[in-house]
RNA sequence: GGUGGAGUGGCCGAGAGGCGAGGCAACGGCCUGCAAAGCCGUGUACACGGGUUCAAAUCCCGUCUCCACCUCCA
């Protein structure tokens, strides 16, 4: 079985077949940096980096593409209301970025081009576009796409431009169509003017939609495989990238990948609403990030999350108990190399990344794992161990990964405290052996005042720091 | 007004004509000196009203509620 994906241009589950057997490539969305991240923005980039992982994990040689918007409309106004440059606050937003993708174990992307690196080919794309007419300059400065003279404009969103609300940024300067979208704008004088760049068309910027048009032939050529982002940004977005580069002449995207939203109360999680969590204010609350990433991940991509702390804590419990299984087998039989993948859970990938279903044979595996435990199945642990360790990988979440592995505090003292909490556990066992209860009980709970988790398995007593797991 | 989508047991969350995904919580049992962890068992859930069918959570019609997009948005 082959991967099959939603597409959103055509509104169907079709198989996924790459335009060069055995690579792919992949576009998506980035962020346009105006301000600090929140975990909406995470789960894009989770769902996305599975996509990634289990086309690596299926054998294809991938190439993702990931964008940083660093200028427009917020970034400008932000950079009026602060008196900073533009460009510090984009640099700001994006190194915060970088650090949240990079602490949820979120692979690099294999390029990570930024809008205002690529004005040149942008001016190239706008320059084709007017000599095919699909594109005018008014005359002061900005240009602005034809919508009229594309006619398959509206299909990717489904929208019919005749039926769509006019516009609400009613006067923009000499379009010829309300719908009209600008590809370059021209200097405006209540603008921050060090983010202007010469053109053809006299100095300004680029419109918002050109620049992922712009990177996505530089990076991946004339035509690639999937193209990806939030669904809010089918329209207008991505229904002006296809028109852009369709009416250039590109093929473009062959897939479009939408992943809903996560919501926070009654709406999208947004600055605008105020209505934001953020990974730095989970980690205080005693979220690990590996936890996060769980629980952004377990859910379809194309359901939406209705953000609760509950529900968070609820999926930080689960990780816990597959952690537990892999930290416990791999001290029986060490820690293994992750093989193949079950069949049942490679259906479950293929079936447009069904991370749920996934995630149940991921479950019933440790359940299995944990029996043969319980009966010292040495052999069954292995395979167990392997299997799960094989699946928790294309999901990011391999506790044994050494990103996640490095990421828990406190390694470098573990034999240190090893060997004390041997001097007691010793006492315990002493004590144990004369039946003397009160006494390693005692043990064991001053052990957990000190934060140290004493349980008792076939194998002896182990210990953990914190909380179980 | 237009477009897309959602409503599943106490909670989270898959599924999409027939055999109760999975997780959390709860209850019972096993194991354990006790605990923890684990294992086994227990739940007849699919917004509402009609209809189609031998069979509907899944298909059709209608109703209600909610979300997203049509304006910057992952």
């Amino acid at each position: 079985m082959t991967l099959r994906l939603y597409d959103t241009a055509t509104r169907s589950v079709r198989d996924f077949v790459p335009m060069t057997p055995g690579q792919a490539g992949i576009y998506l969305c980035g962020v346009t940096v105006q301000s600090s991240p929140h975990i909406g923005h995470l789960r894009s980039a989770v769902n996305y980096d599975v996509l990634r992982r289990w086309l690596l994990h299926s054998g294809l040689e991938v190439t993702f593409v990931r964008n940083v918007t660093d200028v427009d409309d917020k970034i400008l106004q932000k950079s009026l209301e602060q008196h900073r440059p533009y460009w510090a606050i984009a640099y700001e937003n994006r190194l915060l970025l970088e650090r949240d993708y990079r602490t949820l174990n979120v692979l690099p992307p294999t390029y990570e081009p930024l809008a205002t690196g690529h004005i040149t080919e942008m001016h190239d794309m706008i320059t084709s576009l007017i000599e095919r007419g699909h594109a005018y300059a008014s005359g002061n400065g900005d240009v602005y796409f034809d919508v009229r003279s594309y006619a398959a404009y509206g299909a990717l969103s489904g929208q019919k431009p005749d039926d769509m609300r006019s516009a609400g940024d009613a006067p923009e300067r000499d379009k010829r169509d309300a719908r009209d979208f600008a590809l370059w704008k021209g200097v405006k004088a209540d603008e921050p003017q060090d983010a202007y760049w010469p053109s053809p068309w006299g100095r300004g910027r680029p419109g918002w939609h050109i620049e992922c048009s712009a990177m996505a032939r530089r990076y991946l050529g004339d035509e690639f495989d999937i193209h990806g982002g939030g669904l809010d940004l089918t329209f207008p977005h991505h229904e002006n990238e296809v028109a852009q580069s369709k009416a250039a002449g590109l093929g473009f995207s062959r897939f479009w990948v939408h992943h809903a939203l996560l919501n926070l109360g009654d709406s999208k999680m947004s600055k605008s609403l105020g209505n934001v969590i953020d990974l730095p204010s989970l980690v205080e609350a005693g979220i690990r990030p590996v936890e996060l990433r769980y629980y952004l991940g377990s859910p379809h991509y194309r359901s939406r999350i209705d953000y609760t702390d509950d529900a968070l804590r609820e999926a930080a419990v689960a990780y816990k108990r597959i952690e537990g299984f892999v930290h416990r087998a791999a001290e029986v039989v060490g820690k293994g190399r992750p093989k193949a993948v079950p069949p049942a859970f490679a259906d479950a990938m293929n079936d447009d990344l069904n991370t749920s279903a996934a995630l149940a044979i991921v479950h019933d595996t440790i359940r299995e794992g944990n029996t043969a435990l319980a009966a010292g199945d040495e052999p069954a642990i292995r395979g167990a161990l392997t299997a799960v360790r094989a699946m928790l990988g294309v999901l990011g979440l391999d506790p044994l990964d050494t990103f996640w592995a490095g990421a828990e505090g406190g390694n470098d003292l573990k034999p240190v405290v090893d060997g004390l909490v041997a001097l007691a556990l010793e006492q315990r066992a002493q004590a144990r052996a004369r039946k003397d209860w009160a006494a390693a009980d005692q043990v064991r709970d001053q052990l957990k005042n000190a934060g140290i988790q004493v349980e008792d398995t076939p194998a002896g007593p182990r210990w953990t720091v914190g909380e179980q797991h």
